[in-house]
DNA sequence: ATTTTCGATATGTTTTATATATGACCTATG
DNA sequence: CATAGGTCATATATAAAACATATCGAAAAT
């Protein structure tokens, strides 16, 4: 039995003619007579009863008829769900992140849009650390992340920059330079604070990055406490334990007791957001989501300083 | 796209291998190669990718591979569906019956012998009057009906005899005959009796039989009542209006103040049970219906009667 | 009775699926 | 590094089968 056979079926059934199907069909009567003759001897069983006018569904063919249909309708199916998975317009998909990234709007941003142009993907995500998040694009449970800081080249993964943000100082309420209205804080006059940062186990690149910074500024800083989580971090900050230094779209969180000041951010202290994902990728539905976020992220871009092109 | 393409490329996604697979088809490689290319250029997909050491399925060939296994048990199921119909195994039919039919212990026996042989085919029953029987025999609205009156030829049915009980007299409790214990009531003692008949209308076979025989007898009845149902009839000559005459097995309808005593049965009284069909009827299941019914009937009587045969 | 309608049959043609032979590419392995 | 083995793709030939054309036969409508 082939499709045809179930094709010619359903179109002679449907018009209780063989003639008129054969039209339809756009061939001649005799083949479409012998298919449907060839059909039933394969099933042993007589679909039609022949009358002087046109031929009449048997209660098998009738039976038949109902599976035919849906066997057709069922093979649309899967021609338009197998294109759709090919073009990334159907699937499913599996993005990490970084605790830090959410805050940042242009996560928001890319997920909205992504829902808007390809609802029919469903999208999963997964916070851990970067480390994690490597091997999960490495072994494939993961198939793009959004990270902070650059991973190492050379292990089949393309990092793509996303966006930059500048630092903020978190300071506790009555800290001097909370006071302070306008302007930003420059990181020398930083020198005698003690820091709390976020532990540099689950975010290397930011914990180094700092150190780094206050190091080219000309003094060590003096590391008070670590803490798990940007949450808690800012929580030691509001007791007065000391100040931290945060991406700028930390400051959504609006913590009692922490007063935010822009820092004079060195370019080597920006606090990037990156997607990586696997350099050769060939899920259509992942790559979709990729050049999405890119395309969402330039524009973001573009609109923050829409000279610099 | 053809069945073909399917069932190839189901084997090669299960196998991981075109060449295994096409050995477990029983063709050659080559041709598989072709027909699985041609199926990704009709689709403008691409299903597979070639590996050095076989294929592998890509994200658009797994969703692909699911359809594609149920399409093939879709079709399996058309068909052995078809062929189930076809034998009468499968489908639904309706069978109609007249009330005084269900009391015979026959009616039980055929539905349940056919329950057992043929799980499949559902049964909807449907009491109504002789008329509407034979109305609903021709307009395809029933399939067979258990009738008590033959039906007269001509209009495209047959009529099958069944079975034949020999009359019952009902007398009321206090009714002299009602006494008399043993051996059968002759007709002519009945002849000075009010007499309390199932409606004519309703079942016109028996009430004509009755008169019939009662003439042969030398006597016209005197007809006290009509009731439109047997337990109405019974509850007539509970309530000593008369007596009535009833086929054996009515027996079964055990009222409050009614004897019964066999009938010294003339043949043209025996009460027949028959089964009306179309004459000429295609539907199997029917047929098997048609066929079990009356092998089921010659059974019961040759064990009734095992000389007469 | 004649014509029309419609499916079946007969025969030739074209398409197409398959087989055989061979080539290209990658991977082990000595 | 070269060779052998394995795997899929390509080229050509062959066989099968789907289709077209022409015709027949039965039933029905005019």
């Amino acid at each position: 039995m082939e499709l045809r056979h179930i094709r010619y079926f359903v179109a002679v059934a449907e018009e209780g003619h063989i003639t008129r199907a054969a039209e339809k069909l756009g061939i001649q009567q005799p083949p479409l007579s012998q298919q449907i003759r060839a059909l039933e001897t394969e099933l042993d069983v007589q679909l039609f009863r022949r009358l002087p006018r046109g031929v009449a569904l048997t209660d098998a063919g009738r039976t038949f008829l109902e599976d035919a249909q849906k066997i057709l309708a069922h093979v649309e199916h899967a021609r338009t769900a197998t294109q759709r998975t090919a073009r990334g317009e159907q699937g499913h998909i599996v993005v990490g992140f970084t605790s830090s990234v959410p805050f940042h709007p242009l996560f928001p941003a890319v997920f909205r849009s992504f829902r808007e142009t390809t609802p029919l993907v469903s999208v999963r995500l997964e916070e851990s650390g970067t480390g994690g998040l490597v091997n999960g694009l490495i072994n494939e449970t993961i198939d793009a992340a959004f990270i902070r800081s650059p991973v190492a080249d050379g292990n089949g993964l393309a990092v793509h920059p996303l966006a930059e943000e500048a630092m903020f100082v978190a300071l506790p309420a009555e800290h001097p330079l909370a006071r302070k209205d306008k302007g930003a804080i420059d990181l020398q006059a930083l020198a005698g604070d003690s820091f709390v940062l976020y532990r540099r186990t689950v975010g290397p690149g930011l914990f180094d990055a700092i150190i780094t910074a206050c190091n080219n500024a000309g003094f060590t800083p003096d590391i008070a406490q670590e803490a798990p989580r940007f949450t808690s971090t800012l929580n030691l900050v509001a007791a007065g334990l000391g100040i931290s230094i945060v991406p700028e779209s930390l400051k959504r969180l609006q913590v009692e007791g922490i007063a935010y000041r822009l820092l004079e951010t060195p370019s080597e202290l920006k606090a990037p957001i990156n997607l990586a994902c696997r350099r050769i990728e060939n899920a259509a539905a992942i790559r979709r989501f990729i050049d999405m976020t890119r395309s969402v992220a330039r524009e973001r871009a573009d609109e923050a300083a829409p000279d610099s092109r």
